[in-house]
DNA sequence: GTATAATAAAGGTCAAGGAAAGTCAAAGTC
DNA sequence: GACTTTGACTTTCCTTGACCTTTATTATAC
């Protein structure tokens, strides 16, 4: 197991026992793993950016710190369900995974499997009925996934 | 006996000791073999792949790795895909899904999003097409998630 | 005493270099 | 002819360090 591995399982540790967010020094973490303070910003952005869930904050200069946080992310799908026409191309509906992943609003496991469902291997189907039911498979999982979501945590 | 051969032995070794799953380094294993690297790659993608019954993973780059893991094809989700006609209707298709939740062969999130895929009110497309349709996103959604199980340590 | 300037104490960025594994086609073997 | 072996080249991921930016604290000017 390399260091950003180690990092990486510590942190997790971290959340784990204290759920929420954690605050952590830069350079005292990177002292404690012997490695130099930027290993720690690769871990996070490998790590622990938006789309495996997390946000991180951080201030510099005296008393700095990094703030780690797990985004079990309710809100707003829906402006984005709204917002799908009735037929949507593959492409322009793996873009929207893609957004939707960005901003910490579906996990990748949600997205993986949307995605298989919406692919032309599953929609075996002609034009124009094919976009016609991507559309709809589109709003319907993503309505389900909201649901959850806010179920979960507000 | 060739080097593929031996190679293979190896591993099978390793299984057998081990059982579940191995990791092993591409580098290393090649020098104790006194090959080149690449011919672990040909051993793998020969003996080692999905139809003869295995996954494997890998990571490259610094603390990298080669894994390699048996598919048990009784408790795995390949088996209830396998099993999936070219249609499907929806009682049938929800039915499955309890199933296989009961099993703990997937999760309640995965099934809920399945659900809202294959639903009445996704495959807005007459019938025979509609239970083909279903029968196609069923499977590849859940390959999809047998994937994702497969590459956690399960 | 307040306003400003200098210094110290953080964290951020980015590119270079290294450490794996992957690919593919040519050559070899049976 | 099919399967195997080899190696040059590629891609991905990780580690390191030099240099930058932001924030807090201290010193200085008036």
């Amino acid at each position: 197991m390399g260091m950003s591995d180690r990092i990486e399982a510590f942190i997790l540790q971290l959340l784990a026992d204290e759920d929420d967010w954690i605050e952590l020094k830069r350079n005292e973490l990177a002292s404690a793993f012997d490695c130099v303070p930027s290993q720690i910003n690769y871990v996070l952005a490998t790590r622990f950016n938006r789309s495996s869930g997390y946000v991180t904050e951080s201030r510099r200069g005296g008393g700095g710190y990094l703030r780690i946080r797990r985004i079990n992310s309710g809100s707003d799908l829906y402006s984005f369900i709204a917002a799908i026409e009735d037929s949507i191309d593959v492409g322009s509906a793996e873009a929207l995974l893609t957004t939707l992943l960005q901003l910490g609003l579906i996990r990748e496991e949600d997205a993986s499997v949307i995605s298989a469902a919406i692919s032309d291997r599953s929609l075996i189907i002609n034009q124009p009925y094919k976009n016609r039911v991507r559309a709809e498979i589109l709003k319907n999982t993503l309505a389900k996934i909201n649901e959850r979501m806010i179920d979960l945590h507000v």
